[in-house]
RNA sequence: GGGCGAUUAACUCAGUUGGUUCAGAGUGCCUCCCUUACAAGGAGGAAGUCGGGGGUUCGAGUCCCUCAUUGCCCA
């Protein structure tokens, strides 16, 4: 058989995924078997895959890999979300483009524009996910807005509303002016911008005099209703009872009094606005002042304002402060830092706006949902995010769920005379309802709410409602895989959608929704910022596998990518990935080539079968250790050194006979078992690579990803640590080799004079790696050699040339002084009394036991320098 | 402004209840080698006052205080 030098990803990568899908080993259905279940954070239907998702779903692909080789029945749910306020932006633009415009049509007309739109676009993310090799189970993809998915948004806001958690109302919203649309607080950003503090003269009343306000948004004073001054402010005193008037409009306001003024800022003296800022909302409250809206949705300035009537709210504040300035109202301008709120999705500047609007009551919901993380019945890794989430919860405000958009479940709210409601399931479950009390009433005197909920009101109920688990609450598919076991998403969303599916799950479920949050980082590139399509640093992940393979993405991502610390993506990770890849590929390349005969077992090889066993025992313990931590990126890299290193670099050279020479049978068989087990470890990582080739080493009809996941086996550790030192033994005569020229091909001979017990059977080891012609026990030091020190035990290479006396001194004291050094410390601890007092009995025998080894390599290596000289 | 983290080699990070030679790993860098699996490779090597200061302790990278720098969340 004739196998290339460097592997090929792609052909393999096309043919397994593909042998995988016909073989169905990705669906899953309830069985006697314990179940291990995730569900994908669903990705936004407008998107494309990007690094962040690539990540993640890669963490998850491992996961529910290695879970299904344990033998767990493996379910992980795809998916998608609707996305409301990114999908209509989009769908509205592209009509636009096309001559169509979304107030020109009806409801119905878009919506249909929107489900093209969808079928079009939306599946792009899923499919890519295929390419990185994710093993979802496709017959259960979801989306948010499916059926039985509405059903289950309409039903839990039915039930929530007739349990008095949800209610409507007048509050001060974050209004996206070119969305349209409330946001939830979440969903703004606030980003420090340069600005300027307008200052403005008001006349006071009946009087000469004037009085002085600062303020970022001269825009407003149209709206305001007050001034306040803070009472103790004795600049002001004499204004009490007094009223202000706005410059331009001439309209009178009263000067009022509040604790809330900071003396200090600006003038002291501040201007309300209660229907356009959150703080002067409170006050207009508290002081029960007029609320004047000055602003339309789409942020011009409304018949309210009188002047500048729909002109937009940026130019407002320019002509304002011209018109203010001819006026000889503003005083003067300053340079101001403040913080702005924008839109997450439409980076528009956030107006906060009053409007009636729908909200979820949720200190309730919150306090399951936060004793049973902190009480860690649900594990964050890494745990600090306790702490984050744990403020948040203990300060949770009321959830608004209303956006003014068409794309999304509409709220299955009805209008009847005026401003009365009834909430129903549909239209005709509504007069079922009102009939009960107006027996004449008709269907269409009943008018829908023209909202929709929030995306996130139909995320939150995603674990469960994958498994229809809202409408039908005991069937087998949520009796089975309900609570799901890990969720693997961003910090970011921790409490847009982590919390709310906990508490959604205590609320409908009464049990958590997953049992482990494992949180990644957040992707960045090498300067740092965080990789985004807006951006444009980030590359395309489908790029990426074309040039390293699947596989060598996946581990290049995950090399570097502890839990919740960011990742400054840099490509030679991939590229490191693809080396390893082409690493093991190799290493079978080797084995594959070799002759196989019925010969005797050399005892190198015999010896190093014995240890490779014993070591990769040990190496499954140590990478099961770290998954059950969630440290996924360690347990590749013991994985990852454990075949390199060990399996390539040690065992391999061991037992590679010499060229043209068979293999022993024995050596042959067990080396493949090895290699095997390797590549089951591996398979989580690289299925690509790993499923190749465990069909290339044999003919055979059972796939890997379905194999058993290889058992922990007791080790013998005296055998790993007598092999740590032979390698110590080789390196040191290799050192030499190179020091004095001596190639690796001339064979040559050491000696050993004995103080501490050697494993002799590894001696057939130094030798073959060494090239050794003999290893010879003797009690005097020889002439012409040159020494080493391993474990109390003298070694001595015989030279031809005489040996280099000055390079061994200066190698031999070097060693003395930290020897030296260390018995000093040594001596300085068992010197204290104290110490010897104080201390745990076998930690100061272990001390002594220091000092005597020390003492002895002290006195060895001084008698070599003497002999030296 | 409030809260929570972080600071260990050039880079990215481990370092468990304080205690073995504990100061580590990977990458990068330097030297040598195209040796018949792999130059996408092999054999070696250098590299850190554990952010600064103070304290607790027989003993501190690890615990406490403080300062500095920095990140995130919230207002």
């Amino acid at each position: 058989m004739k196998i290339p030098k460097t592997y090929n990803p792609s052909s393999a990568e096309e043919k397994w995924y593909n042998h995988w899908i016909k073989m169905n080993y990705f669906h899953s259905k309830p069985d006697n078997r314990e179940a291990y279940s995730i569900v994908i954070p669903p990705p936004n239907v407008t998107g494309v895959l990007h690094m962040g998702h690539m990540l993640n779903n890669t963490i998850q692909d491992i996961l529910i890999r290695r879970a299904r080789m344990q033998g767990y029945n493996t379910c992980w749910v795809p998916g998608t979300d609707h996305a409301s306020i990114a999908t209509e932006a989009k769908v509205v633009k592209k009509l636009a483009d096309e001559g169509i415009y979304k107030q020109n049509i009806t409801r119905q007309e878009f919506l249909k524009h929107a489900w093209k739109w969808k079928e079009k676009h939306g599946g792009v993310i899923l499919e890519q996910l295929k390419r990185i090799g994710a093993s979802c189970d496709w017959e259960r993809t979801k989306f948010t807005m499916d059926d039985n998915m509405n059903d289950s948004v309409i039903n839990v806001f039915i039930d929530l509303y007739n349990k008095g958690l949800i209610y409507r109302g007048v509050r001060m919203v974050n209004w996206d002016p070119s969305a349209k649309t409330a946001l939830s607080d979440e969903e703004v950003i606030y980003k420090e911008i340069d600005s300027k503090l307008y200052y403005i003269s008001y006349k006071i009343e009946n009087s000469s005099k004037s009085i002085i306000i600062a303020t970022t948004r001269p825009e407003t004073i149209l709206g305001d209703t007050a001034i306040c001054v803070n009472p103790k402010d004795k600049r002001y005193k004499h204004l009490k009872n007094q009223n202000a008037i706005i410059p331009l409009i001439n309209r009178k306001i009263p000067i009022i009094f509040d604790e809330y003024v900071d003396i200090d800022f600006g003038t002291g003296a501040l201007k309300i606005t209660p229907a356009h800022d959150i703080n002067d909302y409170k006050i207009g409250d508290k002081h029960n002042l007029d609320k004047i809206d000055i602003l339309n949705d789409n942020g011009t300035l409304s018949k309210e304002a009188k002047l500048y009537v729909g002109e937009d709210r940026f130019d407002v504040r320019k002509k304002i402060a011209l018109d203010l300035k001819n006026e000889g109202c503003l005083i003067k301008t300053e340079k101001y830092k403040n913080k702005v709120g924008f839109s997450e999705r439409t980076n528009t500047v956030i107006e906060p706006k009053l409007s009636m609007q729908w909200f979820v009551k949720m200190e309730n919901l919150a306090i399951p949902a936060l004793k049973n993380v902190i009480n860690n019945k649900i594990k964050f890794h890494p745990p600090k995010f306790k702490n984050t989430y744990k403020y948040w919860m203990e300060n949770i405000k009321d959830w608004c769920i209303s956006r003014q958009l068409w794309w999304g479940q509409r709220i299955p709210v009805y209008y009847y005379e005026g401003n009365k409601y009834v909430v129903a399931k549909n239209k005709q479950e509504a007069l079922k309802i009102i009939k009960k009390f107006k027996t004449n009433f008709k269907l269409d005197d009943l008018r829908q709410e023209e909202d929709v909920l929030d995306t996130w009101f139909s995320s939150w109920l995603w674990p469960i409602s994958v498994f229809d688990g809202i409408n039908n609450p005991d069937n087998e598919d949520i009796s089975y895989y309900y609570p799901t076991n890990d969720l693997i998403t961003a910090p970011e969303i921790l409490f847009f959608w982590v919390a709310r599916m906990i508490m959604a799950g205590y609320e409908y479920k009464k049990e958590l929704p997953f049992k482990n949050v494992y949180l990644t980082g957040i992707v960045r590139d090498n300067i740092g910022r965080k990789m985004s399509k807006s951006l444009g640093n980030s590359p395309d992940p489908i790029d990426l596998i074309n040039k390293y393979g699947a596989d060598g993405v996946r581990v290049g991502m995950l090399l570097c990518s502890p839990a919740g610390n960011d990742l400054p993506f840099n490509e030679n990770l991939c590229e490191q990935g693809r080396n390893f890849s082409n690493k093991i590929w190799n290493a079978f390349r080797l084995i594959k080539g070799w002759e196989v005969a019925e010969i005797e077992q050399e005892e190198s090889s015999k010896q190093a079968v014995i240890w490779l066993n014993n070591k990769i025992s040990k190496d499954i313990f140590e990478i099961n250790q770290s998954y059950k931590r969630y440290r996924i990126s360690e347990a590749l890299m013991i994985i990852y050194k454990l075949v390199w290193d060990e399996f390539c670099s040690w065992y391999l050279e061991i037992i590679k006979p010499e060229y043209g020479k068979p293999i022993d049978k024995n050596t042959y068989e067990e080396t493949i078992y090895e290699l095997e087990r390797l590549l089951k470890l591996l398979h989580p990582f690289m299925p690509f690579i790993s499923e190749e080739l465990w069909h290339l080493i044999d003919d055979r009809k059972d796939d890997i990803i379905v194999s058993k996941w290889p058992n922990e086996k007791n080790t013998n550790e005296k055998i790993i640590n007598d092999f740590d030192i032979i390698k110590q033994v080789i390196s040191e005569i290799r050192n030499i080799r190179s020091q004095y020229n001596i190639s690796i091909k001339e064979k040559i001979s050491i000696s050993i004079i004995k103080h501490k017990k050697i494993n002799l059977n590894l001696d057939s080891i130094i030798c073959k790696l060494a090239n050794l012609s003999a290893i010879d026990y003797i009690s005097i030091k020889p002439e012409n050699t040159v020494s080493f020190l391993i474990n109390s035990n003298e070694y001595f290479v015989a030279l031809k040339e005489n040996i280099n006396i000055d390079l061994q001194l200066k190698k031999l004291s070097k060693e003395l002084d930290y020897t030296k050094g260390f018995l000093k410390i040594v001596m300085k601890k068992l010197s204290n009394e104290n110490f010897i007092n104080k201390a745990p009995v076998k930690l100061v025998e272990n001390e002594k036991k220091k000092k005597e080894d020390a003492e002895n390599k002290i006195l060895l290596l001084e008698r070599k320098i003497s002999s030296l000289l």
